[in-house]
DNA sequence: TCTTGGGCGCCCA
DNA sequence: GTGGGCGCCCAAG
């Protein structure tokens, strides 16, 4: 296991429910700044089971980084509307309530 | 808005 | 050693 890997996961896991981060603020927020694509190859691997909230990663432009007709948009998308955010196709809207 | 093109750090064949 | 390919990012048009 290798800093940044636990670093990352240790951010990953510090973020409540409602909120989301991009890959490359996580990594700056990890002290891996540059290091977006890595973060993204690092939920790639992730397991299925994992407790960790993957799904509140998107990219800097607040959209979810997948195609719309694949099965990771819809699951990541699920679990981010569970969470009370809204999705326009494969872009997050301002949850009005919150203000963010 | 959407599309391009360049840059990035790392993994894998 | 080298060339592709990524759950990316950013600046132009």
């Amino acid at each position: 296991m290798d800093h940044f890997k636990s670093q990352v996961l240790l951010i990953l896991n510090e973020i409540p429910a409602g909120e989301c981060i991009a890959y490359g603020e996580l990594a700056k927020l990890a002290g891996f700044p540059g290091y977006a694509r890595q973060v993204g190859r690092l939920m790639k691997i992730l397991p299925k089971d994992t407790k960790l909230p993957w799904h509140r990663v998107i990219n800097s432009q607040r959209r979810i980084s997948f195609a719309e007709n694949t099965d990771a948009y819809l699951r990541q998308k699920a679990k981010l509307e569970q969470e009370g955010w809204t999705i326009v196709g494969n872009k997050l809207t301002v949850n009005e309530l919150f203000n963010r």
